[in-house]
DNA sequence: AAAAAAG
């Protein structure tokens, strides 16, 4: 499909796709005429006319905040209250200013939600949102190709628009603030049958806008919600719980909930390992409705009674997959079964990911009530703006192999700066010497890993996506759900053993509307990977080396996951399979749209601000 | 087999 015969040329090709989608009106002027440029949604900045503001997501909240002006939300203004109505006990100890008093309903005590940072400014008092100046063109239709497939009992019908959804206004507001326009195809469907009291199973390609998608109708519903005032003391008593596999996923989960929640009297805290305690407990302390965990310090947390999972209404897994893999499945069991967590039904569950093999569906079919299977397909995901390339590599020249790419990355680097570079291996110790050899050899390298401390961590992370160290040589830590901006190369230095994996790690790059590089080094290590990999290579009309669906025999019985349901979707709801609850109605009411039977799509705006890349993912 | 997640 792409005819590029080296490396430095694949670059340079990408540097100018990505030109041509931001600034060219011609699509047609397109190098990759047969398959559309697909851009997400949030990235494409005023498309057609130039200069006119988006549309406003709802009538009403048009009223409240003239368009996307700085005026609207420069923060909390003396006397503004919420306007998507108020809780009479927010946080614990309903109330009291301490933990209520941003509910705007507490005798006039504000001081809480006079504290309350503006997560749309940066420390500085800027806007955080860099406003994109060119307007873009874009293929609206690839976007509405995406197809969607939802089973289960009574599935609630899509919404098209935010507006229809009815969130609140409060958090209208935020969508606004945060340039959302319109739903994902994966908020389209999930978000309303969230709303309508359902479990759900989500299966969503990365950077599909999977955290707006649970936070949006929790943050609506605890808004809602009337519930019985929490006990007051030092336990704290969360009416959501949201778990992530990683700390430095916990930590961007919560930087989102906290945009979307924003004077919405809908108190946000994240609690993760690898950090002083003292500084979550006294957040907790001031109160908490959604809680952002790791699983072991939210375990500590819970042994600890500092806080309860008794009031517990909502339960989100991002990443769902991973945290019911063998690692994380007893802990994650523990904290949903053993710790005071009203059982399924009398809560709702939701699970995320962009991959669910059988074995994990059967699994966490314990932890939900008559749920529905979502499935958003991959047509349009992000792996359509990835480059991939796979060189055989023998592991004795991996590292001047990697040289030899790095060269030609800074010759190709913008501006001045090297384009960033993530470089996946296998293991720890892996990581610190390809670092540490990169460093010797000149090169601006980091890395991250389970090993360095989560000051190291999050400073890598930092110094890498500043561009100070443009090169992050990682393990798996950094494969999921991470939204770092403008990484150009992901370089699988070691491939992992499992397909899933691989396109986990991939989907760092592509994002935000650029064009992404992938570059795996193979070799006879990878056998098992040759045949998923060329499978996955060519649903997305990649180039596959001749060589590579050779190394399929040679594996053996290796190279699980055929990718399940063909190559329209992610995955399949697996109680369709086999005679698993045969004769319940799972499905009767499932539907299957390719989003061309759903009025107002997305054909009149797409206005998406740029640089919001986070709620996309 | 490795990585992640508590200290």
């Amino acid at each position: 499909m792409i005819m590029t015969t080296s490396w430095a040329d694949s670059v340079a090709a990408s540097e100018k796709e990505v030109g041509a989608a931001r600034f060219s009106s011609d699509q047609a002027s397109q190098p990759r005429p047969a398959r559309p440029t697909y851009v997400p949604p949030h990235l494409r900045s005023r498309p057609q006319s130039s200069g006119s503001p988006p549309a406003p997501p709802s009538a009403g909240a048009a009223v409240a905040s003239a368009g996307n002006e700085r005026g609207g939300y420069g923060g909390p203004t003396a006397g503004s209250r919420p306007t998507g109505g108020f809780r009479p006990d927010a946080g614990r100890g309903g109330g009291y200013a301490s933990a209520g008093g941003w509910s705007g309903r507490t005798g006039g005590r504000d001081r809480g939600r006079d504290r309350e940072v503006n997560p749309f400014v940066d420390k500085d008092g800027f806007e955080q949102a860099v406003v994109e100046q060119d307007n873009a063109v874009i293929n609206f239709d690839a976007y509405e190709d995406i197809p969607v497939e939802a089973t289960g009992d009574k599935v609630p019908p899509p919404a098209s628009t935010f507006a229809e959804i009815d969130l609140g206004e409060a958090l209208s507001l935020n969508i606004q603030r945060c340039k959302y326009v319109k739903p994902t195809p994966i908020q389209r469907h999930a978000i309303p049958i969230v709303l309508a009291g359902r479990d759900l199973m989500a299966c969503a390609q990365t950077g599909s806008g999977k955290t707006a998608a649970f936070c949006f109708p929790i943050i609506s519903g605890i808004m809602r919600g009337q519930y019985v005032q929490r006990p007051r003391g030092r336990t704290a008593y969360p009416l959501a719980l949201i778990l992530s596999p990683t700390r430095e996923l916990s930590i961007q989960i919560h930087e989102e909930a906290r945009k979307f929640s924003y004077q919405t009297g809908v108190k946000t805290v994240v609690a993760y390992g690898g950090a002083p305690i003292t500084q979550q407990l006294r957040e907790l302390e001031r109160g908490v409705d959604i809680l952002v965990a790791t699983p072991g310090r939210l375990v500590d947390l819970l042994e600890r009674a500092r806080v309860s999972l008794q009031m517990i209404k909502y339960l989100a897994l991002d990443e769902a997959d991973r945290m019911l893999d063998m690692g994380f499945e007893p802990q994650i069991r523990k904290i949903v079964e053993q710790m005071g967590m009203p059982p399924r039904g009398l809560r709702q569950t939701m699970l995320f990911s962009a991959t669910f093999p059988k074995e994990i569906q059967r699994l966490a079919s314990d932890f939900l009530s008559n749920y529905i299977y979502l499935t958003v397909g991959r047509v349009g995901s992000s792996t359509d703006l990835i480059l991939q390339r796979v060189e055989l590599v023998r592991e004795s020249d991996k590292r001047s192999y990697l040289m030899d790419l790095l060269h030609a990355q800074r010759e190709n680097g913008v501006h001045g700066k090297q384009a960033l570079t993530l470089v996946f291996v296998e293991t720890k110790r892996g990581a610190d010497s390809l670092e540490n050899w990169l460093y010797t050899n000149g090169f601006p390298a980091t890395s991250i890993h389970g090993d360095r401390s989560q000051q190291e961590r999050e400073l890598a992370l930092r110094s890498f996506k500043s561009g100070r160290t443009p090169i992050l040589v990682a393990t798996d830590v950094a494969a999921r759900g991470l939204d770092i901006p403008h990484v150009a190369h992901v370089i699988n230095f070691d491939l992992p053993n499992d397909i899933d994996d691989y396109v986990h790690r991939i989907g760092r790059t592509g994002r935000a509307g650029n064009t992404g590089l992938a570059t795996a080094f193979f070799n006879e290590n990878n056998s098992s990977l040759a045949r998923p990999l060329a499978e996955l290579m060519q649903e997305a009309n990649q180039e596959v080396p001749t060589w590579l669906p050779r190394f399929a025999s040679r594996s053996h019985g290796g190279g699980r996951n055929r990718r399940s349901g063909g190559s329209r979707f992610g995955g399949r709801d697996f109680r369709r399979e086999g005679s698993f609850n045969r004769g319940t109605d799972y499905y009767g009411g499932g539907y299957n749209s390719t989003g061309h039977g759903i009025s107002a799509g997305y054909g009149a705006y797409g206005a998406y601000g740029a640089g919001v890349t986070s709620a996309w993912e």
